[in-house]
RNA sequence: GGAGGGGUGGGAGAGUGGUUAAAUCCAGCAGACUGUAAAUCUGCCCGCUUCGGCGUACGUUGGUUCGAAUCCAACCCCCUCCA
């Protein structure tokens, strides 16, 4: 319980099982990282959140920054005692909020400037500025200023738009060295679009900078998962075994399983939460929306094998109408369902690197949710 | 019995001679959501449709008009006040 580290335990073709080590606890991987870009999992309780098995989630600085603003964490203890959240946090450095903010936006070499989506008040993001405010946070695992260049976007544009990158990844890394504490951990950002070339680069250019993890960013923005498979194809055989990869921003389970067998430890998504909210639950055999009519009289749970009480305690009628009352508890319910399943299915991922049975196990995802639909027992049939 | 107001699509409710198959909201039916400006957004929502249209429609019946949900008449209902 020193420092940051990474142990890998156990491979399986190109995927791999392992452990990520900081001060406030293991993080089992591959992990899935639910989402709580405000300081919250978005309807959730933290203790449930930790009960469906997350080790770790994220915070974000962009919108933290603005409100309630990271001096104030800071005096207020932190990120940690301040949502009570007990293990680790890794946060997102504000990066993707200046492609997805874009209107609001100015770009330079110095830093992004932007104005508020909140008050219009005005305010400038450089590396330095992310990487301070991750630390008076608290967080982690703290990410390096990037950009995440659009899709589709032309190849001279993802250059130009890399090369910054590496530039921000550098003065990320010397700030880090200024702010940061032992223990906590910055990970660089590979970029590169969709172009073999120049992920290549991005990965040898960062891993001469040293850092302790590598994220996989600009994915899963439109491309579509067969270019994104693509992508993970021939950069992630390339990045540092001995250290975590993340892919930032993905995904849905389908994208979790293949990204896993593409040589990945780490995620994050906003799906099982947002899309909880709005109705579509993940199972085992699919995605379905509790919305539907065919929902109002079915009487079974969502998993009735499943340790989690709004998978295995409550009707999918009854969430079916929370849903159409718009109570509250509906989409509470739902989030926690999606996270635990989520958890379920990496832990399942973990197990199965672990038995060497990585393959079966794929197949078996697969066909489990080809035979739902092929039934008509499936929620997409 | 007298005076006044009103009857519009599942509900509420605009519209008061043509640009109206009829605003808007709700309900209903689907879809989307991938480092969260999202408890959000989009589509459909009279019938049929080869999706271009066609057919019926604004209490009922009749009339005026090139043309009516909109004007006129009668009738049928509903509401308020006075007896």
């Amino acid at each position: 319980m020193s420092g940051f580290s990474f142990t890998l335990t156990a491979t399986d073709g190109w995927a791999r099982t392992g452990l990520v080590s900081t001060p406030r606890g293991d993080v089992r991987t591959p992990a899935f990282m639910p989402v709580g870009t405000a300081a919250t999992v978005k309807a959730m309780h933290p203790e449930h959140v930790k009960e469906t098995g997350a080790d770790i989630i994220l915070g974000n600085t962009y919108h933290l920054m603005l409100r309630p603003g990271a001096e104030r964490v800071a005096r207020l203890g932190g990120l940690h005692h301040f949502m009570q959240w007990k293990g680790p946090i890794l946060t997102d450095s504000g990066g993707f909020q200046v492609m997805s903010l874009a209107k609001l936006r100015k770009l330079t070499e110095e830093g992004v400037s932007f104005q508020s989506h909140i008050d219009g008040s005005r305010h400038m993001l450089t590396p330095e500025r992310s990487v301070e405010i991750q630390n008076l946070l608290g967080a982690d695992i703290q990410m390096v200023l990037d950009e995440c260049p659009p899709y589709p976007i032309e190849r001279s544009a993802v250059e130009t738009s890399l090369d910054l990158t590496h530039r921000w990844a550098e003065r990320s890394k010397k700030a880090f060295e200024e702010y940061g504490r032992a223990g906590r951990a910055l990970f660089g950002i590979v970029q590169g679009g969709v172009y073999e070339d120049l992920r290549r680069r991005s990965v040898e250019t960062l891993a001469a900078m040293d850092f302790p993890g590598y994220s996989v960013g600009g994915l899963a923005v439109g491309e579509g998962q067969g270019a994104m498979f693509d992508v993970l194809d021939f950069t992630t055989p390339y990045m540092p075994q001995e250290k975590p990869r993340y892919l930032m921003g993905v995904g849905k389970p389908d994208d979790l399983v293949g990204a896993v067998k593409r040589g990945v430890d780490m995620f994050d998504c906003v799906a099982p939460t947002r899309s909880g909210r709005h109705g579509q639950a993940w199972t085992k055999e699919g995605p379905l929306n509790i919305k539907n009519a065919a929902f109002a009289e079915d009487a079974a749970p969502l998993d009735p094998e499943s340790p989690c009480p709004a998978s295995s305690r409550y009707s999918k009628a009854y969430l079916h109408h929370l849903f159409k009352a718009g109570e509250y508890l509906g989409p509470m319910l739902l989030s926690w369902h999606n996270i635990a399943y989520y958890q379920e299915l990496m832990a399942a991922m973990r197990a199965a690197i672990a038995a060497g049975r990585f393959a079966d196990f794929e197949a078996a995802f697969q066909e489990r949710r080809s035979k739902a639909v092929r039934d008509g027992s499936g929620p997409d049939a």
